[in-house]
DNA sequence: AAATGTATTCTATATTTGTAGAATATAATT
DNA sequence: AATTATATTCTACAAATATAGAATACATTT
């Protein structure tokens, strides 16, 4: 399932503080900050949702994040290709590479990288 | 502005027919299909957030999509860059190349691609 | 133990989105 | 001219989403 505007925007600071309290979410917040009871309520459909955890203390959670920020981008990714390029990763690399306005430093780097990948899948053979 | 799902997917078929009259993106719908109204409506709603123009063809009209599909793709992956990659379209292609487990025939073609593109960029200078 | 700070749940409302019927209009066909 | 096919607008309603007040509960501080 996906998450809404609202709820992404939570589990993002989630993310960044990698465990939190209601209180740590809601400062994360810029002004004018949303209620606590709207957050208490994101967080809850959060983790219906099945993308946060919590630890019990005393009367108040310690939330943490059940799905890592990769594999939530990820899924993200998935979908947009599926929709814009057929399904095909290769089709959007070519896009994207193209299309990015990299910086000749940034495609040198690529470069290493993509070599790197396929040494890795020679050595697998 | 963005476009909801369903307006997304309105587009989607404008995109691949071009141009097209309501009865066009209606007969693209699968089984089964929503009612004409309902088209009618989206595209009124994506017409008003400036995504499709028309031209007036007796009382029909003939909608062509005033965006490119690429471009709009082209946001998608900017906001997404920017939520998950900190702005860094660098940092989105080393993390895409390393998980997207692209084929070593992909990733040679996406060598090519990228070596092309220095070479433009040297050009450029 | 009373007061205070914080969190949680329950409930509720406003807004946005998805969907389509009814009424209307025009063009093409009979 | 009457009928039919098609499109458009207006209106409406249901579902999803965003937001938060009221009531409640626990922990900490006084």
């Amino acid at each position: 399932m996906q998450l809404t505007k609202a709820e992404e925007q939570v589990m993002k600071y989630l993310w960044s503080l990698e465990k939190a309290y209601l209180k740590n979410i809601l400062d994360e917040f810029p002004e004018p900050k949303p209620a606590a009871t709207t957050i208490a309520t994101l967080l809850k459909r959060i983790i219906d949702k099945g993308f946060i955890g919590y630890k019990q203390h005393g009367s108040n959670r310690e939330y943490y994040p059940l799905v890592k920020k990769t594999d939530y981008f990820s899924l993200q990714m998935k979908s947009i290709i599926k929709d814009y390029f057929n399904n095909s990763a290769a089709q959007f690399a070519s896009f994207f590479t193209t299309e990015s306005d990299l910086s000749e430093k940034d495609l040198k780097e690529l470069q290493k990288l993509i070599s790197e990948q396929i040494k890795t899948k020679n050595k697998a053979k």
